[in-house]
DNA sequence: AGGCAGGTGGCCA
DNA sequence: TGGCCACCTGCC
């Protein structure tokens, strides 16, 4: 049986607190992490990784990765952008003419945008049209253990794209994914005609890898954002969703817009990192609705 | 018990 | 373009 290293302190650029790295991993970002109450750490995964983060101070996180797989530690600096100055990200948004913006980065300190493995961030929202945080979890987590890699006892992947294409609609629509159980294996089947169409899509400008996106049978613009934003490091992205309309109708006094519109909105006020700025009054807004 | 939830696609004017 | 509706499922 594989065993966990000890803990390990990963130093960090931008400081985090506790409630931040909560918000960071378990906000509706990613959908692979839990919180160990008897061990007190969050357990994720992500690709073919597992590791345990536990929070030491503003400056540190500990980390335990399996004993097996040290090539995990390097992967999860990645995973958390570790390389990229959040802090001078924060400095850069209109916050000084937008008090709703302020009083949102200010509740959330040390709030990032994760790099997450992309075809997998296009999975799981695809799992998240009209679905709440918890249940895309338990959806994400049956397709992980009906037919994901087992990377460690009782610990499983997401399925890769060609997994998903050995899994049939009923299979899928049994593991309570509904609806999206079609989008998902049209998407399957789609992605295997096409080698390499993610990692075109990853790697194009957000333009134009949004349009390429949104092909994909269930992937609208909300999605595509979505996907964008978490998976492929676009911060220009700006997802809408039911959360941020109603922050921008009542906040803003936006009301009458519609999606599209608030969509330009939301690029053209925040700029160039919209959609960083939207995970802050995104976590703001589920914390204190209005 | 019925409506709603981090949406999308199809159909109608 | 803009509005309306079906679509799975589970939870309040």
């Amino acid at each position: 049986m594989a065993d966990w290293t000890s803990w390990t302190p990963l130093p960090l650029t931008t400081s985090f607190t506790e409630q931040t790295l909560a918000e960071t991993l378990n906000g509706g970002q990613a959908f692979r992490w839990n919180f160990l109450p008897e061990e007190s750490c969050w357990q994720g995964v992500w690709g073919q990784y597992v590791a345990r983060i536990r929070f030491s101070d503003k400056n540190h996180l500990l980390v335990a990765t399996p004993a097996n797989a040290p090539d995990t530690f390097p992967a999860l600096a990645a995973y958390l952008r570790d390389d990229f100055d959040w802090d001078a990200a924060v400095d850069s948004l209109p916050w000084r003419s937008d008090g709703h913006l302020a009083k949102s980065l200010r509740a959330f300190p040390g709030l990032r945008i994760l790099r997450q493995p992309f075809a997998e961030a296009v999975l799981c929202f695809l799992c998240s049209a009209t679905k709440q945080i918890p249940q895309i979890k338990v959806m994400c987590e049956r397709m992980a253990a009906t037919l994901g890699n087992e990377l460690m006892p009782g610990i499983h992947a997401l399925p890769t794209w060609e997994q998903l294409t050995n899994a049939s609609e009923t299979q899928l629509r049994s593991l309570g994914l509904g609806f999206r159980a079609k989008n998902i294996k049209k998407s399957a089947d789609l992605l295997a005609t096409q080698p390499g169409l993610l990692e075109r899509i990853e790697n194009a400008p957000y333009e134009e890898a949004k349009q390429m996106l949104v092909s994909l049978p269930g992937v609208g613009e909300k999605i595509a954002d979505c996907a964008l934003l978490f998976g492929a490091a676009k911060l220009e992205a700006f997802p809408v969703d039911t959360w941020i309309i109603k922050v921008l109708e009542k906040r803003y006094t936006l009301e009458g817009w519609n999606p599209a519109q608030l969509s330009r909105f939301g690029r053209v006020h925040y700029g160039p990192l919209a959609g960083f700025a939207q995970q802050f009054i995104f976590s703001y807004e589920r914390q204190h609705p209005t």
